[in-house]
DNA sequence: AGATAGGTGGTGAATTGTGGGTAATTTTCC
DNA sequence: GGAAAATTACCCACAATTCACCACCTATCT
């Protein structure tokens, strides 16, 4: 599904004793109107937080309501992935707050990786994300079966 | 089923001596005018309370006018999922008063956790939860499955 | 140097979660 | 039917947290 947004880039920010988080200005400055400022924060698949501006949340959600809750493993992971979320604003400064839930899964201290990609943005602890990058030596055969879905 | 409310994310909260149980004010403010506060409360097909805005249970209510009688299988669904459902407004702190019933049905004793999911709410006794967590590791063919539908 | 923009720290006011009291209402029981 | 008991509705209160700003520092550009 195509975008609206193109997150890219790396910065380093830190996370204050209140929790707050600044959004690099870059990603700010492409917010749309209808956004308000607004975003849903929520647990990514690797140890890092997801940040999607409320538009793209959206498409996520349309999808997510076609799960009937009578399916037990439905209800289970739309539980699941949505306990972790949370929807949070700006302030002047440009800064969210994080829940402790996410800052605890993700393991953050205080020094923070912040990545876009694409239509969502990635806030990572920093220590975390140099752990993990020795880590993620994909295998041959997983860029191979990537190859034939990606025109790079 | 499209859904003009976002519940989402999770909340720990206790249930006092008079049953009263706080509704997340992140919820409460989502509440359209049209639903006066109101909710409808009933078993989750979990060990847990189901809580939707008014409006949001007429669609159910549509739904389940459309279920034959005929077959067995209907009328003890529908039987089990309306004799405990219960309406219930707001106080002026944005608490709603749960049945004997939905606590004994729940195992509620006085931590909860509440969960949003999408256009309903989970009302969960915290170690109730925390035990289902365990036992629910939905098996990875389920989730494989889901990954196929859903783009997250 | 000055101006601007971006990042970080702090503060007072407002909100929120929780407890309690009392009067009205409903239910129970004889 | 009517009294007693339980439940509910509608308040007030308060501590803790959160929110909306303000202030300052730093780097960059003119």
């Amino acid at each position: 599904m195509s975008s609206q947004y193109t997150f890219i880039g790396e910065y380093n920010f830190v996370v204050d004793s209140k929790n707050r988080v600044n959004i690099p200005s870059p990603f700010r400055q492409q917010l749309k109107k209808n956004d308000k400022n607004t975003f849903v924060l929520t647990r990514g698949i690797d140890s890092c937080i997801w940040v999607y501006p409320l538009s793209e949340w959206k498409k996520i959600e349309i999808e997510l309501n076609q799960l009937s809750s009578l399916s037990t493993t439905n209800r289970i992971f739309l539980r699941n992935h949505l306990r972790h979320a949370r929807m949070v604003s700006c302030d002047d400064q440009g800064r969210v707050i994080l829940s402790k839930q996410l800052i605890k899964y993700a393991k953050i201290v205080k020094d923070l990786t912040i990545i876009g990609v694409l239509n969502k943005v990635e806030i990572w602890d920093k220590r975390t994300l140099i752990f993990s990058d020795k880590k993620t030596v994909v295998d041959d055969d997983s860029y191979e079966e990537l190859s034939k879905k990606v025109t790079v």
